[in-house]
DNA sequence: TGTATATACATGTATAGACATCTAAAATCG
DNA sequence: CGATTTTAGATGTCTATACATGTATATACA
C-alpha cells in the first residue's frame, strides 16, 4: 500500500474546499456517505474527517454532521531557512568560519538523538555565521557520516553544511525546540556577547526518508536576532 | 458511560509521566501490554497512545515502542491556540490571574503597532497562565475597542482574552517575533523566576479582515518551557 | 395549538480480528 | 568470526459490527 486510503480522502476533500467547491459552512458528506463513495469502512472514512477536524479545516458536531469551518488555521510556520539565504535576502553579506570539523564518537546523548549506538562513529562541526563581519549565529553540529559520507572534506566557508546535506540525501522531515538560554564563556566569547545576555537556541533534529541525518544546536544572540514569522488563518 | 475509557488510560499515563514514575526516554507500555492492564481492545488502548503522542508527552516509533518525550514541546506553532486549550490537552489544570483590566491610551508606539492614532482609548490587560499552579505565560495585550467593544467587561479567568477576541470577529492572520530576553523585576516576580533567567518573548499582532484586533506580549519562563515544531519538506 | 414522543441520521465510543511494516535481537549459515 | 536470515514484538492500516449519544424533524396526543 503506497498511500493510505483515509489520506487519498482527506486530500479529496482538501481540494474540494481549496477550489471552493464547497464553501465555509457547507456540509461535507458523512461518515457514512464518503464510506460508500470509497468503499472503505465508515471506520477509515471516520479517520479522515477526524483529522481533518483536528487541523481546523472542518468543524464536527455531534447528530449535525462536519462542516467546512470558516477561519482556517495557518499552514508554515515561523519561517527558518539556511543562514547564509537569510542574510543575503536581507542584503547583507554572509561569512562563515569552521572553528571544528572533526570525526568523532558519539556520547549517550548524542547517539540516542541521533538513532545510534553509544561510541559510534559520527562527524561534529561547528561554525560561527556572521553577517557583515557580525557573529549572528552559531552552530554546533553532529552528522550520521552514513548520510554525509564526504562531510569532513567540505569547505564550508563557501557552502554551508544544511545545503550539503540536502544535496546529498533530500531531507524529509524534521522537528525542532525554541528555547532561551544564557551560553557559557566559550560561546559567549565567540559571539561577542556578555554572558548575562539572553540567546535563542534552536534545537533541530532533520530526517531523510531512510533515518535521522543530522542534529543541530543553532544559538543567536538575543540582542540581534530575531525569528519573525507570518500566519495566515 | 460517563468518561471514555482511553482518557482514563491517558490520564493513567500522564500521572506516572509528571510524578517521574516513568522519566524521559523510557518506554511505557505497548498497546497490547495497555489492553491488557486495562481489559481493553487494543483498538482503545491505542488510541490513548496515538493522541499522547500528538500531544507531544510521548514519542511512538514503528517497531520500537511509545517512549516518554525528553523535552515536552508546548505547541506544534502550527495553529494559534490559546494558552487553556494547549495546557488542557496536556492533561493539567489551567488558571489564570487577571493582573490588570483597564481602559488607557495609546501611547506612540503602541498606537503605531494597532494602527490608531496617539491618543486614541484602547483597552489594556495583564493576565498570568498557570500549568497546575505554576506561573507559565505572562500576557499583556493591547485590544482596539472598535473590535472588541465588551472587552474590559470580560471575566478573564474562565475564558482567555484570545478566545474571546477571536469569537467577536474572525481573525486572518497574524505576525510575530520571537526573542530571548531577560526580565524586569515586576515580570520577573509575577513569574516567579529570577532575574538571571532567559525568557521567551512572543510579539504578536492579529488582524481581522477590517484592521488589527491586537498586540500581545507572551513571556516563558525559559526554564519550563520550550517552544516546539514538527516541519514537513 | 402546543407539547410530548417517535424516528432518522449524524457523530462518539468500543470491540475483535486481520494483515502490513518496521526494528532489534536471535538464530543460522558461510 | 562475520554476514545473512529468521523471528518476535511493536506500531500502522483497515474491516465489520454494535451500541451510545446528540440533533432535527415528523408524528401523535391532550
Amino acid at each position: 500500500m503506497t498511500i493510505p486510503r483515509y489520506t487519498a480522502i482527506k486530500d479529496h476533500i482538501i481540494r474540494r474546499v481549496d477550489t471552493a467547491h464547497w464553501k465555509a459552512g457547507d456540509r461535507v458528506p458523512s461518515e457514512n456517505e464518503l464510506a460508500a463513495e470509497f468503499s472503505v469502512s465508515r471506520m477509515t472514512a471516520r479517520r479522515a474527517l477526524q483529522e481533518l477536524g483536528e487541523q481546523g479545516i472542518l468543524v464536527r458536531t455531534q447528530g449535525l454532521g462536519s462542516f467546512v469551518a470558516d477561519a482556517r488555521p495557518m499552514s508554515s510556520m515561523l519561517k527558518i531557512q539556511s543562514i547564509d539565504t537569510e542574510i543575503r535576502a536581507r542584503g547583507r553579506e554572509h561569512s562563515a568560519e569552521v572553528l571544528t570539523l572533526e570525526q568523532t564518537e558519539a556520547d549517550h546523548n548524542t547517539a540516542v538523538l541521533l538513532g545510534l549506538d553509544q561510541g559510534a562513529v559520527i562527524y561534529h562541526s561547528v561554525l560561527l555565521h556572521s553577517e557583515n563581519g557580525q557573529p549572528l549565529q552559531y552552530e554546533d553540529r553532529y552528522v550520521n557520516p552514513k548520510f554525509g559520507p564526504d562531510y569532513l572534506a567540505q569547505n564550508f566557508t563557501a557552502t554551508t553544511p544544511s545545503s550539503y546535506l540536502s544535496a546529498i540525501s533530500p531531507l524529509t522531515k524534521a522537528d525542532q525546540t525554541i528555547e532561551a538560554v544564557c551560553v557559557n564563556a566559550e560561546v559567549g566569547n565567540v559571539l561577542q556577547i556578555s554572558l548575562n545576555e539572553p540567546c535563542l537556541k534552536l534545537n533541530r533534529r532533520t530526517w531523510c526518508k531512510r533515518g535521522i541525518v543530522t542534529i543541530a544546536t543553532l544559538i543567536y544572540p538575543g540582542s540581534r536576532f530575531r525569528l519573525g514569522g507570518h500566519l495566515n488563518f
